[in-house]
DNA sequence: ATAGTAACTATGATAATCATAGTGACAAGA
DNA sequence: TCTTGTCACTATGATTATCATAGTTACTAT
């Protein structure tokens, strides 16, 4: 594609955001690491995105200080990605789009059989749903206050996908 | 590109949304028809996008029922675009995009000067700065229940960009 | 010495995006 | 009527991001 104009400088935030999230390649890594699947090759094969991608994405995330890479391993030099806390803060986001496509764009596999992921409130054990605002104790609910539990189905999916 | 695996069918509902909205075009028209530019001339100007493309997403959100497609003039035709509940659904995915921005993307014009958009709860009137509750009265918060209103300067942006 | 694992990099084909220009249908003014 | 203008697009060619596949580096384990 030709250079494209850069939006990170815009005031609009939505904007701002858009030239970051505005890739499917973004979102899904970061879906990955959310999930807690932080290392290079489980990412490239939960997201079915080619190396190079994931390579030029993370390295991209990391300077733009959304995640950070850590060696989890001397000998052999291993390296994993973690979010910081710019990145934890994209959970809203992510939980946005998850409530959106439970709600509007169905699974043909799933349709009315409940979410594929079902989110806990840690500290009261209720079941979210789709709120923003816990149904069972009335706090507003970020990233670590949720538990997600991937439905059957999705974590039979998950495995095909990782072998 | 080559044809890259759809996700719209996977039983992640991060994934499906993915697959819309990991395009910053998607966002950027997304964006515009919030905020009421409906028809395609204001919608390229003000993303920047050309028609091809702006021609080409639209017909896709249209296709997915996330737009609808009106004819505002019989003569001569014109047509506009307008979000469907569907579509409007998104408003929480764009509303989250805006406040990580406000808070961890900063605009260098603005830094320190507040939001570059206000949302006021239309029913109490609170600035409802980024909550999801209204901190006012408590209500939780949605498309149609807030009102937008760009900064100063992020109108004169938009009225740099459109002309 | 061979095979295996993790985190990448290299290469070539394909197709999405961009900039620019053009089209069709109509309205308004000279 | 002739020109100019508006709106919603479509057409064309150059550029480049993405993909599939294969290869590399640096170790460990057998």
């Amino acid at each position: 594609m030709p250079k494209r104009a850069d939006l990170s400088d815009t005031l609009c935030p939505v904007g701002r955001s858009a030239e970051l999230l505005g890739d499917r390649a973004v979102l899904l890594i970061l879906r990955e690491l959310f999930f807690g699947r932080r290392r290079f090759e489980l990412i490239a094969a939960n997201t079915g995105l080619g190396p190079q991608l994931v390579s030029a994405r993370l390295k991209m995330l990391v300077s733009e200080d959304i995640a950070e890479r850590r060696a989890y391993s001397e000998r052999p030099v291993r390296h994993d990605y973690w979010l910081t806390d710019k990145g934890k803060a994209l959970f809203d986001v992510l939980y946005a789009m998850r409530n959106w496509a439970e709600r509007w764009a169905y699974a043909p596999a799933e349709t009315g059989e409940g979410p594929a992921i079902r989110y806990l409130h840690r500290t009261c054990g209720a079941d979210v749903g789709t709120a923003t605002i816990c149904p069972g104790c009335g706090a507003e609910l970020g990233y670590g206050d949720l538990k997600g539990e991937p439905s059957q189905a999705l974590k039979a999916e998950q495995i095909a996908r990782a072998g």
